[in-house]
DNA sequence: GTCTATATGTAGATAGAC
DNA sequence: GTCTATCTACATATAGAC
């Protein structure tokens, strides 16, 4: 049973001013804990004493944890969903031929930037869409979230490839989001293994954005049209 | 303080091999159940349980849950990098000069052809690789057990763009190694994007081999050497 | 809407008999 | 080396006063 199909707990007047901000601060200290320590490992205390709420609020306004968890993924997705589908249209509105590059980026940038540009609490749900992504536990938000913006995307991709495999398109697509997620939760891997001076500063994340939309593009040219998968 | 700085449990003798079975089947469950559950969402009670021991003895084995987690990356990184590196010498040591893409392949292919074809321990066991490549809690074990092998790749690759800032290619390298991950892990992901059956069947991963070197090394060639990042 | 108090279960770890 | 029994702490969730 999906946890997303389970309304919130019924309520039978409109929350009032107060409640809102509990529960917006319930929530942004959930943001920032469960993309620290993972489904698992934060526990609903944690939460509240970050929030400075007693526990039982959390379950008041959050339901159960996996209700929580959910709803703090669906809060932000459609923001982001909306911001990449802007951008394509903007894009295809446009005087210019559709470059594949150009496709990629509008995916691609609004993740990075708002990783990079949008706060703690943004780089905190960047993380978490890189844990939703990466467990099929959470599959059924997945599905409900992400799949169908990227589905476009996938379209969009495919036309550059003609007659190719969808699942071919597919594969490229999914190494692309793991790439652009591992920008926003694997540079400490990056400055390990460079031996460069660390690099905390969220800022330059953003310098990495032309970096990964490069990658994607000639992985995608390179393999996508290669006859490796039958 | 580092986990894997901490010595097993002092004993005074040698194992017996009854002692010897007994903990391959505590490690063996701990492989299989981490790599599902994640280290917060397995306890060692579920472990006991699927090893059919007393929960005193995964303790005895095993050291703390930390500890015993650590353990279980560790067993079979050596070989691991073992059959990376020897792939590696082999290449050099033929009569063809070094490609890109053969060097690619050398890293990727060890641990993808042992999570299609190694059994359910090397299927986990790629989970575990992904699941501490992606938290940063675990760096020290990463740095420990993939980092050496991983920077000699680095070098390799490197020597294929003369001049190329070296974070560069570590970049590329983690978004190279973030796809391969994904191959593990995430084809659920690329079923359900395409549209297409389900692919259960582990044997065709390794049909996406040639798939995802072919991959990084279109992206290695197109971002590396273009000026993107400063 | 808020919060105290608590019900109920499970966690990791170990002491000490065998 | 093995295993029973248990210590202590913390988990999620809710009942019911305010």
């Amino acid at each position: 049973m999906s946890v997303l199909t389970k309304a919130a707990k019924p309520r039978q007047r409109a929350p009032s001013l107060r409640s809102l901000e509990t529960r917006q601060r319930i929530l942004d200290a959930a943001e920032l804990l469960f993309a620290h320590g993972g489904f698992d490992g934060t526990s609903l205390r944690d939460i509240a004493g970050k929030a400075g709420v007693p526990v039982a609020l959390v379950n008041f306004h959050g339901g159960s944890k996996q209700e929580l968890y959910a709803r703090i993924v669906v809060r932000r997705a459609d923001q982001l969903s909306d911001l990449r589908l802007r951008a394509l249209h903007g894009l295809k509105a446009g005087p210019d031929r559709l470059s594949l590059s150009a496709v990629l980026r509008c995916f691609v940038e609004p993740y990075i930037e708002r990783a990079a540009n949008g706060g703690p609490q943004w780089l905190a749900y960047a993380r978490l869409v890189a844990q939703v992504s990466a467990d099929r536990k959470w599959s059924d938000i997945s599905q409900r979230c992400f799949d169908p913006t990227a589905k476009l995307f996938i379209d969009e991709i495919a036309a550059f490839f003609p007659g190719s495999d969808r699942s071919a398109v597919a594969a490229g697509f999914v190494f692309t989001v793991s790439a652009m997620l591992a920008l926003a939760t694997s540079m400490w891997r990056v400055d390990a293994l460079s031996d460069s001076a660390a690099r905390p500063n969220p800022a330059v994340l953003a310098n990495w954005t032309v970096f990964l939309v490069d990658f994607a593009e000639g992985g995608l040219k390179r393999a996508v049209v290669s006859p490796g998968v039958a």
